[in-house]
RNA sequence: GGGUAGGUGGUCGAGUGGUUAAUGGCACCAGACUGUAAAUCUGGCGACGAGAGUCUACGUUGGUUCGAAUCCAACCCUGCCCA
């Protein structure tokens, strides 16, 4: 059968191997590498479809835990589906509420069937397992599902990551058999094995045994010092299949996009320009402007005199400075949607630097200008 | 004119003899944020000083007391009520 979701290599930089691709979906190509926003709750908070096809978003993230709990999948399916739901008609991406395990923490048990948490809403039980994830994610029609994973916390032991790691293995192979759409979404499975690269090794080989249409690389940029990020992403990106598409999940900053790239994955996700964005934080060529300290006060220029996004073209940063201190809903509108461009052109940008295969030359000159050190 | 309530740090407002440079909220100033419990959270916020610390502060002036934002007196000002 075929899947719904195939990977087409177009070039790879001779500089550095990152890979110039593009993703067949149900729901159109993406070309990659591309940098995907989060709409956690069917929506990249403060922004319309409408912007984000603007700004060149290909594709979008959503949440298996957070739609699962609110408005409730069968909603979502009676409603058409996500895509129909939110108006969105180019590809989705769910996550499978294995972040959840991660970041609720406290608010949930790990058992070897599946995970109990306390909703963060109204403190009920709710239980999510691999079957149930699928359910879900089934029910939701995105275009790529992903597998119930656990994301382990930085740092965890050997021991503790193992079990997990192995679990979380345990855990695809059973999202694989209650799979039942695949032709309508693809699911990936997601390696992990925390900072320990016996561990990443042996999630890869397992998971790829397991022949999924795609992998991500999950449980890193979970709060370790960049230098570690970058030892287990460049070891375990060479771990995936070169015919596949390769997610890593979480990143993120500019300067984790482009090594992402270059270490040869295809997608990333982060919610970090929609949050800073809500928290009056631009990214911008010349690095972060937090344009609501006193020093833009009277700074009547864009935010990043290098783009033409919506916000570039027509606002200052004094103007955006009083509405996020005014806290008008305006101000974190015009942010999100300059930042959710800033990533979809850097992610441009790589592009052209593979095909002109310079992008090693780019990341020094990107570093330099953003303000970044070399790790 | 009489009565009454009150005047606290940028602001609103606690505190009603000592552990009070003075609770809180807001405003202001910074910082954090990476598969979204996040339009959130953390810190700072009298002056000088790197710091220990020193000084100046609760309408004004005087007084009581070892010690006062807190008690007393006079005065100034504000709100409300009565003439």
């Amino acid at each position: 059968m075929k899947s719904a979701v195939t990977y087409e290599l177009l070039h790879k930089d001779k500089t550095t191997g990152a890979r110039r691709g593009v993703i067949h979906t149900p729901n159109g190509d993406i070309q990659t590498p591309v940098f995907m926003p989060v709409g956690t709750q069917a929506t990249v908070k403060a922004m319309t479809p409408e912007e984000l096809k603007e700004a060149n978003a290909q594709i979008i993230l959503s949440n298996t835990y957070h739609l699962f709990l609110r408005p409730g999948h069968n909603l979502v399916k009676e409603a058409g589906g996500l895509h129909k739901f939110m108006n969105w008609d180019r590809p989705i991406l769910t996550d499978s509420g294995g972040f959840q395990v991660f970041s609720l923490g406290a608010l949930r048990k790990i058992k070897e069937d599946g995970v109990e948490f306390r909703s963060h809403l109204d403190g009920s039980k709710k239980y999510l397992n691999p079957e149930i994830a699928m359910e879900v994610q089934e029910a939701l029609g995105a275009d790529i599902i992903m597998a119930f994973d656990e994301c382990c916390p930085y740092p965890s032991t050997y021991e503790y990551t193992k079990n997990s790691m192995e679990r979380t293995t345990r855990w695809a192979k059973r999202c694989k058999d209650a799979h039942k759409s695949i032709e309508k979404n693809a699911l990936f499975g997601i390696v992990q094995g925390g900072f320990f690269k016996d561990l990443r090794k042996k999630s890869a080989e397992d998971l790829i045994a397991l022949d999924f249409p795609g992998y991500a690389i999950g449980g890193i940029s979970v709060g370790e010092p960049k230098k570690e990020f970058l030892d287990i992403l460049n070891y375990t990106a060479p771990l995936l299949p070169e015919n596949k598409p390769r997610y890593l999940m979480g990143v993120g900053t500019p300067d984790y996009l482009i090594e992402s790239a270059i270490a040869g994955i295809d997608m990333c996700d982060c919610v970090l320009p929609t949050r800073i964005a809500r928290h009056g934080t631009a990214m911008t060529s010349r690095g972060k402007v937090v344009v609501r300290n006193a020093t833009y006060e009277r700074d009547f220029t864009p935010l990043d005199p290098e783009c033409d996004c919506y916000t570039c073209r027509n606002y200052t940063r004094a103007y955006i400075r009083h509405l996020i201190n005014t806290k008008e809903i305006l101000g974190v509108r015009l942010l999100s949607i300059h930042n959710v461009n800033f990533l979809t052109k850097l992610m441009d940008r790589v592009k052209i630097e593979i095909e002109n295969d310079n992008l090693a030359n780019f990341r020094d000159e990107f570093y330099q200008k953003y303000g970044y050190e070399k790790v």
